[in-house]
DNA sequence: GCAAAAATCCCCCTGTTTACGGTAGAGGGT
DNA sequence: ACCCTCTACCGTAAACAGGGGGATTTTTGC
């Protein structure tokens, strides 16, 4: 039996970097690259009737942002695996990335066997991640050690960034609602803001919550 | 130069496995476990002077839970990087096991050779994980494609998710407060909810945003 | 091109909430 | 002994939330 190769995108606007990943796929049997394209705009164009199995794409392109081409390309291809391959592997790329829908984010310092094992992890329902990156991503998970709030704090710094009102809170955490008064009013002070929307926004941002 | 072999403990209550794990990791030379624990009570008590590289770690464990045993080793030792290794993938699993401080996660089901590489790759800083973990959490980053509010809506019930009032959400998109009234009250029939928190908790849940 | 959906704005009203000021006791940990 | 945390209380002015109603314009999908 005869499979029918997988099919691949590239999106990559350097002529030399596309060419050379076209013809390192091209020279895996089970691999195809049906279509390369140096712009979101044009490949957004062409896309569809591709119909590729994987996408791989570049961050940096003139015209649309790479992160603004996922999500459009994700909209007509609910069902492809777009792996971003990058220079700038920065928290907001990345995130953005996976965000707009990317299933996998490599640097571009990666080597070719690498590339290729990531085709292969997107394909099994994996998520090729390049070391710096899932090390970030973790991390992502993690709160700060050193956050200025208490205990208590910090638990009612969490449920008023759910939306919660002080009496509801104060009932979940069975105190009365002048003890959640108070306790916001030190946290207004240790983080040195006057309202519960910059409380949360300093709180998340440095992953006090 | 002979290189000091890194230092593996291993917290894992099945003696088979333990005992499995061990054998392994001593036959590569690079490699030494100074300590084998079946609870994370019995591997506080001596953890420190072990002073281990890395961690592995069950958590399905009589007594503590892995994962408040991953928060506490991590109080002792940061610098210690931990890899679970659970037959358990759920997301709550995963997800409280990175916020307690683990570096990496791991099926149970995982071959010798990739874990291993899991041990090698945490030790390059990066973060091993088994490819359903992931995916899985590259797709907590992404958003429910089919929500019933509208990019607009979906914009407003953002901000009201980052405590902010209805004046400042209406300033931050140049528009009336009553326009802003009038989206949160489409919110709410749309989500079927009559409070600011509960519409949160929704659009969180259901990843509306 | 038309109909549906989305986005915008306006009025009324009431009870709740917030953020600010002070004060203070009980208990824990160093 | 001292500092921090958690708890609780008083008071008040201004802002806010949520509920009702109606109406217009722009955008989008078929």
């Amino acid at each position: 039996m005869t499979t029918i190769p997988t099919k691949i995108c590239i999106v990559e606007d350097n002529f030399v970097i596309k060419e050379g990943y076209k013809i390192l796929i091209d020279s895996i049997s089970k691999y195809h690259v049906v279509n390369t394209y140096t712009s979101c705009e044009e490949a957004l164009d062409n896309i569809e009737s591709d119909a590729p199995d994987v996408v791989l794409m570049d961050l940096e392109l003139p015209g649309m942002s790479g992160i603004e081409g996922i999500g459009r390309i994700k909209k007509k291809l609910p069902k492809a695996n777009i792996i971003v391959v990058s220079l700038h592997t920065d928290k907001e790329s990345v995130f953005q990335s996976f965000n707009a829908g990317a299933a996998g984010f490599m640097a571009k310092a990666v080597s070719y066997s690498d590339l290729l094992d990531g085709i292969d992890e997107v394909l099994q329902g994996g998520a090729p991640l390049s070391k710096e990156i899932s090390r970030m991503v973790i991390e992502s998970f993690q709160r700060n050690t050193d956050s200025p709030l208490s205990r208590r704090e910090t638990e009612v710094l969490e449920k008023l960034a759910e939306g919660k009102s002080y009496s509801q809170i104060a009932d979940e955490l069975f105190v009365h609602r002048e003890t959640i008064k108070t306790h916001i009013k030190n946290i207004y002070i240790k983080l040195g803001v006057k309202t519960k929307a910059n409380a949360i926004e300093i709180g998340r941002h440095n992953k006090y919550i």
